[in-house]
DNA sequence: CAGCATCCTTGGCGATACTG
DNA sequence: CAGTATCGCCAAGGATGCTG
């Protein structure tokens, strides 16, 4: 049977919340040009926090979108890298950041339109 | 000067989050195929609470993405469907559940392989 | 039928402090 | 440097009841 992407317990539903996680975008995204270090990310990624950016990082290596590989120095160094799952799904995603920015004049035109009513 | 999807005051960011809302996709996906009434949608999207399903549309309505008519009968019926705007955004977001569908086993597989260790 | 208003909870998230 | 651990808030969102 095809995965219902409508019921609440499908997979692939699940697996659409994570893509719509606003972090996960973003991280993703951020990542598309190579190898981050951690810190890279928190610098780039505006406004995301130390715990939210973990988390993040954490489900979409649970996922299998990202690895993580931590060498052992002092101080320590922590890569994080797209797999091929991941920059998968980064064509997608880099489709959505295109979108945005280029129909972004006529959402906000749409909302000034609807908010004077 | 190009938007920063990164920034987070930037208006790129606020479309993307409205893209990466739960429902917002899935309210979308749901008008693929042409107009649906209220409940149409509230049947079809499994899960979403009325308060939800309506303020969802609102904001759909408000970005633009999507068209709200009223008609004047009794019981009152009122249509929802895409505008032109929100067919565009419709072809990347069934990319997106075509991906969801299609790489859901190797998610699984990576998530099972993670909580395994 | 398609909603709005209200109350109420819960867990997401930020802030802060601490560690290998 | 790259995290964990803990606390506390508040706002997203569910449930319920009412209306044009």
């Amino acid at each position: 049977m095809e995965p219902n992407l409508y019921d609440r317990n499908c997979g692939s539903r699940q697996v659409l919340d994570r893509i719509g996680d606003r972090w996960s975008v973003l991280v993703v995204l951020a990542l598309a040009d190579g190898v981050k270090r951690y810190g890279e990310l928190a610098q780039r990624v505006d406004g995301v926090s130390q715990k939210m950016l973990t988390q993040t990082l954490r489900g979409l290596e649970r996922d299998g979108l990202v690895t993580r590989s931590v060498h052992a120095e002092v101080p320590p160094r922590v890569d994080y890298a797209l797999t091929g799952l991941g920059r998968s799904l980064l064509d997608l995603l880099s489709g959505l950041r295109t979108w945005a920015t280029t129909h972004l004049p006529e959402v906000e035109a749409a909302r000034a339109r609807y908010d004077a009513r």
